[in-house]
DNA sequence: TTTATTTTTTAGATTACTCTAAAATATTAA
DNA sequence: TTAATATTTTAGAGTAATCTAAAAAATAAA
């Protein structure tokens, strides 16, 4: 059933999977590359690779999608990956900060049995330590409708769901703010001069935040 | 602090120390290549690589011993096999004949800090689902001392606490029989005819083993 | 203590992944 | 719509780990 892939293989196609959800479906060599922290000439020798098995579409000059199998792959190891990042925040004490390397390496664990247990024991979460959706066992992603505070109005108010930036400095500095998931917040002002925002966290105090940390925080209205 | 090695590497030391602390203290190609997988030009490769990076001590055509730092190298990977096979049966349900190809993956993930807070949640246990004494996070091993039933005399009797033969088939037979770790016996007879053992088992009722599962089952006395 | 056998090592090749430098293609700007 | 720039691919090579076949050394047997 789950065809197994090597660890490279892997990565590559969580890149492509990352890249291709983002910003455009067809995603570049070249971006493929910096993510993979690689050349350019590597990722085009892993990318016939990959087509040959089937995993992407690909064209030369022409960029990559997954294919059906491809994305399939690639779910799984986010699953996994998320999977791991509950576990070591909510069992083992790490910090939202200090999980993203662990688990990038305990994402390449093959058992199926093994993440569905894991799964079960954690109580089935619906998202991982920075809100990021956890697919389910069967590559379903349940994903909440969130938005960025950086596009919300006045007097609107909401719940800190997530994060679209993932770096420690950003999650601790969200930390000492007291901006973590599950916060309520509500947008008391809206600063003309350098677009920086004034909230109000959880009715009681009231922090102010640029509009660069504003765009990656993710809100449930 | 924590030098960092390769996959295959970890494997061989692993390889080394277990064969090592099993029979002979000095420890030939042939037999790491029989326990590797693989051939025995294939070791004597990785046999220089190692001695290089001074892991072992290697005369050619004299066999290899781990030198202080690959010794703790690989009792290193020891403590987190053994933990992570605790982890699977205590926590996720896994049975005892089940978690040892996993516990081979996760061996190799490198976080000193995750298998110390590990260690920590599952309440520092000091051994794995097999018995197997699990080194503490300084690597030292607290091997209670153990003697094989085949070993024992008329009437004696102890509590099994290990087992020498870890294959799923062996394990099996175990549970079927009701001589899981923790379990009472008694010798009640030592049958001259095939050397088969007789037992009472947690003074209730009785089994017979033959000499082959006596030798692999290991008793606290 | 020679000879035969077994074990171990060397030599030479292969696979997976990576790289740099140069060539081919695509994109942007004049 | 040609020229300049940027992106992508090819060519050729390196590293880590593996293999088979043949040579060298150690061990066992005659």
């Amino acid at each position: 059933m789950s065809n197994t892939h090597s660890f490279t293989e892997e990565n590559y196609l969580k890149a492509i999977y990352h890249l291709s959800t983002g910003n455009s479906s067809v995603v570049s060599t070249n971006q493929i590359a910096e993510m993979t922290n690689t050349k350019a000439a590597s990722v085009t020798d892993m990318l016939k690779k990959l087509a040959d098995k089937k995993l992407i579409n690909y064209i030369k000059y022409q960029g990559v999608t997954l294919t059906e199998t491809g994305q399939k792959a690639a779910v799984n190891i986010v699953r996994k990956h998320r999977l791991w990042e509950v576990f070591l925040v909510e069992k083992l004490g790490f910090k939202w900060d200090e999980v993203h390397d662990i688990a990038e390496e305990l994402e390449h664990i093959n058992s199926e049995a093994l993440i569905n247990r894991l799964d079960d024991f954690l109580g089935n979460p619906a998202a991982d330590p920075h809100g990021d959706p956890i697919p389910d066992r069967s590559g379903t992603i349940h994903q909440k409708k969130l938005v960025r505070i950086s596009d919300m109005l006045q007097d609107q108010s909401g719940m800190i769901s997530g994060v679209s930036e993932h770096s420690s400095v950003f999650l601790k500095l969200l930390e000492k703010m007291g901006l973590t998931l599950g916060t309520k917040i509500m947008i008391s002002d809206l600063i003309e001069f350098d677009g920086s925002i004034m909230l109000i966290v959880n009715e009681n105090y009231d922090r102010t935040i640029s509009r660069e940390v504003a765009k990656n925080i993710l809100v449930m209205l």
